[in-house]
This record gives structure tokens, sequence and C-alpha cells, in this order.
DNA sequence: TCTCAGATGATCGACGCTTTCATAGCGTCA
DNA sequence: TGACGCTATGAAAGCGTCGATCATCTGAGA
């Protein structure tokens, strides 16, 4: 009941031990005859190569731990989901470990725990500010990197990230060229400093001689934006607002409707990420694409690298675009 | 710059290595005297046990592969996220292996490479097709639970699931209490056979004397909801649609809308999950709430039932519930 | 026929930790 | 006081695999 080692392999293919291995692993050459005979010994008994004596023995990893303050969240599991399907292609595994705060014992748990497995290397997720922890705290002995949203805190990892500033400056001159006096912006949580995003619009804002609105801080709960959408329409001269994500703008947008606003009439509205649900929604949301499946697949070759060369790359900057859809138009004229 | 080992610590605490170990797994009592020197240099020398070295010798696993079809989705990825909390609280880390096809090369592949590492146990999601495959090729010796909704293909595995048939049952009847003649179905893919949430609607349908009407098949995607959206609202007598996910119910609502129907005027819809955008939706969204991260926490608990008993826990139930909002009400008399 | 490469196979430690197993120390009781 | 049992500790033996070292066997060239 017990799962067969090497040497069952060894003895049912009347072969020696390291022979076996040679075959696994394909480093020396092994007569055909032998080799078949080992493959043939392999597929019978089901042998797996036992994971934590090969990775004891050879002193390398076969597993990647990634770092991130959720998993539920839709940016996050796409981007998850891009580093384990790059991560799979090269033979290794994800493993998940969650950091839930940035203080510092929780964080220094969670890393704890990850280095006792056999890890090749890691992938902090710097979304948010325990990402941003996790990132200080990793040792320097394990090669790491990080995938941001809009450059990384610490210039010595390399980091694959989205040009969020890029998108935002974009996006709020966007609403300005409309017609729109000035642009609110709903936050998502802060990363310890301003989310790139929110410094894109507040430049943005600042080129075109606005003096930026004071920012409307909301958590990630979609419902905050409807507080935050409520409060906006108590403003008329509200017309457009910038969010910090899609699930957000959901939010600010029915805060708004149910406040007796309408979309895009009396206000513009837009997003960040492009939520599977935001082209369904009515109006449609207009949103700032994010290809976090494509980020996931950046950092894990930016991992790669690390891992081989040992050297850190340079880092690899990602351009989101603009989807204009409905939730956006010219202000009312008055 | 190689991170310390046991032997690190003894030589510094003056002890000898068992004794470390024994200071570290508490298994056996050790004097305060040492116990104080051993933690002493573990802190001074940043000492970490290897995990590969430690299984190994152990015999025990440290972590639990989690098989799922998918990782972004609502429902599996708050179902990881419950197991992923009950397995750090007990000191497991989890490891992805996502099984993108029931192709049997692709899910032999899967855990091939899962069982290389130190697995204790393994987690199927089994919600879709690669699921049911997965848990069919589990190898007997290593402890395994499903998660499922609306109960397993496998009944000498045990599972925690949520009873989509009763619920599917409620929330039909629900809608044929409302008045309407009959229920439409849109479904999300199959499990190889029925999904329990079908199983329910049916039933419910017969139960009342009704005729099922054919069921609409659509995929995971909101998109194929819009098209049965815009299928449904050419059938005149179709007042009422239980749609297999709230994405889908979203995406059907929204081809209504678009077809010229009111909701819950002309047609009343009800989805699955309650998706955290859900209640956003104008109107919001009816749905049957699934607690998927006490799923989770479930599938974990039974998993350590499994590691330490051996035997097949009984399965656990959990109950999903109706959340009545605003996308559901009395037929239009005509 | 003998020697010397070249090609393979087998033997022998690591790797870092846990786990018997044996031993030294100490108190207890007859 | 000596035999006994108990506890804390150390020495040594693996756990399953890989890599380097050693042995052997083949065939070619002289």
């Amino acid at each position: 009941m017990k799962p067969p080692v090497i040497a069952d392999v060894a003895r049912v293919a009347g072969v020696s031990v390291p022979t076996v291995s040679r075959v696994l692993n394909g480093t020396v050459p092994v007569s055909a005859e032998r080799r078949e005979r080992v493959m043939a010994a392999v597929k019978k008994l089901g042998f797996r190569p036992n994971g934590a004596a090969r990775s004891l023995a050879s002193q390398a990893g076969s597993m990647i731990a990634v770092f991130a303050g959720n998993t539920t969240r839709y940016g996050y599991a796409a981007t998850i989901q891009g580093i384990e399907e790059a991560a799979r292609q090269a033979g290794y595994m994800v493993v998940i470990s969650v950091v839930e705060t940035a203080d510092g014992a929780t964080v220094e748990r969670a890393i704890d725990h990850a280095l006792g497995q056999p890890l090749a290397g890691a992938v902090v997720l710097e979304f948010d500010p325990p990402g941003v922890a996790a990132l200080a705290q990793m040792p320097s002995w394990l090669p790491a990197v990080a995938a941001a949203s809009g450059g990384s805190s610490d210039e010595a990892i390399s980091h694959a990230y989205m040009d969020d500033r890029h998108a935002a400056i974009q996006a709020t001159r966007y609403l300005l060229d409309l017609g729109h006096r000035t642009v609110h912006h709903v936050a998502i949580p802060s990363m310890g400093v301003e989310s790139a995003r929110m410094v894109g619009w507040r430049e943005a804002l600042r080129d075109a001689g606005i003096e930026p609105p004071p920012v409307i801080h909301a958590g990630w709960d979609p419902l905050a934006g409807y507080d935050a959408g409520v409060r906006l329409a108590r403003d008329d001269g509200a017309t457009a607002v910038l969010a910090g994500n899609d699930e957000l703008a959901i939010g600010v947008m029915k805060g708004l409707v149910d406040s007796g606003r309408s979309i895009p009439g009396d206000v513009s509205v837009i997003g960040f990420d492009d939520h599977p649900l935001s082209q369904l929604w009515v109006p449609p949301l207009t949103t700032v694409r994010q290809d976090f499946v494509g980020l996931g697949h950046q950092v894990f070759g930016l991992l790669v690298g690390r891992m081989e060369a040992g050297e850190p790359r340079p880092s690899v900057r990602m351009v989101p675009d603009l989807v204009v859809r409905q939730s956006t138009g010219r202000p009312a004229s008055r």
C-alpha cells in the first residue's frame, strides 16, 4: 500500500538503482535494452520519484511560491493563473501563500512557512500592502521577482508591471477631452504610498491645470464603491469618476443611479481591470483592460531568468489599454 | 550564504542534533536550560528546518494538493481560499494543480506532477468534468477528499458538498409559487452526467406536473448567457429563468433587456452562487447563496480526518439558501 | 596477442532531518 | 547499599535520490 521506490524499480528491472536514476534523468547514456526494461518496470509499478528525496539530494527546489494578499479578487486570481500556466509548462508546481495583512508577524509566518518547502523561487504579487511587506522581508538567497501594478517598491528585484500610471493618465485625459471640468477618483486601498492609478490621475489633472479634488478612499469591496457613489451624487459638479477598479466602478455606478443620477448622462465612470462582467453592465463599463494572465506569464519568465542567471533581469513593462464602452460621454451642457 | 542547517544550530547551542530536533518538534521533553539555548541559537542563525529533509525522514507530507479545473471563477477561487485558510491554520501549504481538461493524458500529467511533491493529502474540486476525471485517477494510497456541488461521483471518497439539487428545487418552486407557468434553465457545462442544479430544477417542475422545457446549454462565459437571454426573449411564454450561476444569469438578463424584455416585469431570473456583484446589478439578482469558503473549510476538515483516521469520514452536506432580491416577481397578468 | 580508449554498470557517500537504541545520571525501595 | 526504573541525552541508522568515483567489459589499433 506504500508508493514504490526506486529500489523496487531496480529490482523488477534487474538493474542497479543508479541505472534507474540515470534512465529517469537522462544525464548519462544507458543501453537501449536496459532503458527499455527500466521503463517497463516504472510503468508496471506506477513509480513516481519521491520529490522530497529528489530535492534533498539535488539541492534544487521544484516549486514556486506565490505570495499574495488575496486569491479571490479578479486581478489576483488571473495573475496567479498566468503564473501557474507558465510554471506548469516549465515543470514547476505552484504553492500559494496568502499573506493576510502587512503586519510583520503575519508576513514572517507566511514566509517562514513557505521557506520550509523545497522552493526554486518566489513570485510576490505586489498589489497591496501585504505584498510590499512580503517583498521587503524576502530572504536574499531565494530567487524572487515581483508582479506589480505601476512600478515596484524595491528596484533591486526585477518585476513585471502594469503601467497603471500611464493608463490612468490616458483615462483621465479621455474624460477631460470629452469636456468634463474635473475627474474624481475613488481609490482602492493604497500600497503604503500611493497607487500608480492615483498618481497618474493626479498628474493628468495637474497637467491640464486642474487642482485634483479630494480622493475618495474605498476598500476592495464593491459596497464601498456604492457608498462612494452615493457621496458623489451629492456633489453637483461631479460629472466624471475614475474608479480604482471595476468592482468599485460598478458599486459607484449603482450608488449614483440609486441617488437619481444617470450614466453616462449625468456622470461618466471609468473602471480598471476589464472584469469579465464589465461589458455586461448597464451601461457597459468603459475601463482599462489589464492582461493579468499575461502578467503572470511575464513574471514567471523573469523568475526563470533570475533562477538560471542569478542576475536580476531588467523589468518588464506592460501597457494596459483603454476600452471605451458606454459608461462615458460628454457632460450635460448647462 | 547558504541557509543554516540543524547541525549549525546544534553546534552553536552546544547540544546534539537530535536534541535540537526534539526541541523543535516538542515530541520528547528537553530540559528547560537546553531548550533555552537551542531556541536562542535558532533565532540567532535564523534557522528554518528543511521541508524536503523533514518529510523525507518523517515520511509525512507537508502539503495539500488542490486539483481544480480552474482557479479564476468565483466559486473555485472562493473554495480554494477556504481550503488555504484552513490548511494554513493547520500548518500545511497548499499547492495548486490545474487540470485543464478531462482528457486522460492531461489528468495523468497533473496528478503525476503533484505526486512528485511531499503530499499529505489532496482535495479535488469536483465541480466539472476535469474534477471528476481527476478524482477517478487519484491513487488509492493518497488520502483524498472531494468538494462537490450536489453529490459526488465516487461514493468511496468522502466529500463535502453543496446540496444544489435541493437548492434548485427551492428556487424553482419559488418561481412557480409566484405564478409562473414554467421555468427555463440555462445550464453551466455538465459534469459528465447532469448537474445537481439541473436535476433539482427538473424534479421541481415534474413534481408540479410540468414537463420541463428543453435545457439551454451555455458555457462558463457570461457571454454565453447573453446569447441564451437573446434566445429566450424570442419565446413569449418564457417568463422565468433559473441560470446555472450568477455570471450566466447576468448575461441572460443583459440578453433579455437588450431584446426588449424587462426584468422582473416580463421575465424573472434566478442565479446561483451569490457572486459579490450580484446584489449591485440592476435589478439586484435573486440567487442561491453558496458558502464556498465554508465548503473549503469543511472539506479540509474531512481531509484531516481522513489523514489521521485513515478511514473515510461520512460526507458533509451544506445547504445553500435562496436570497430573494429584485430580479424575480409575479408574471405579468395576461 | 596485447594494450588502451570508450562506454556502461555498480559502489559509495552525501543531502538534512527524524527516530530508534543505547547510555549516563539520578532517585527509589528493599 | 546495591539493584532497579525512570528520564534526559547522545550516537548511529536510516528516509529515497543523485552525483562522483570505481570497476568492468567491449572493440580497435599496433
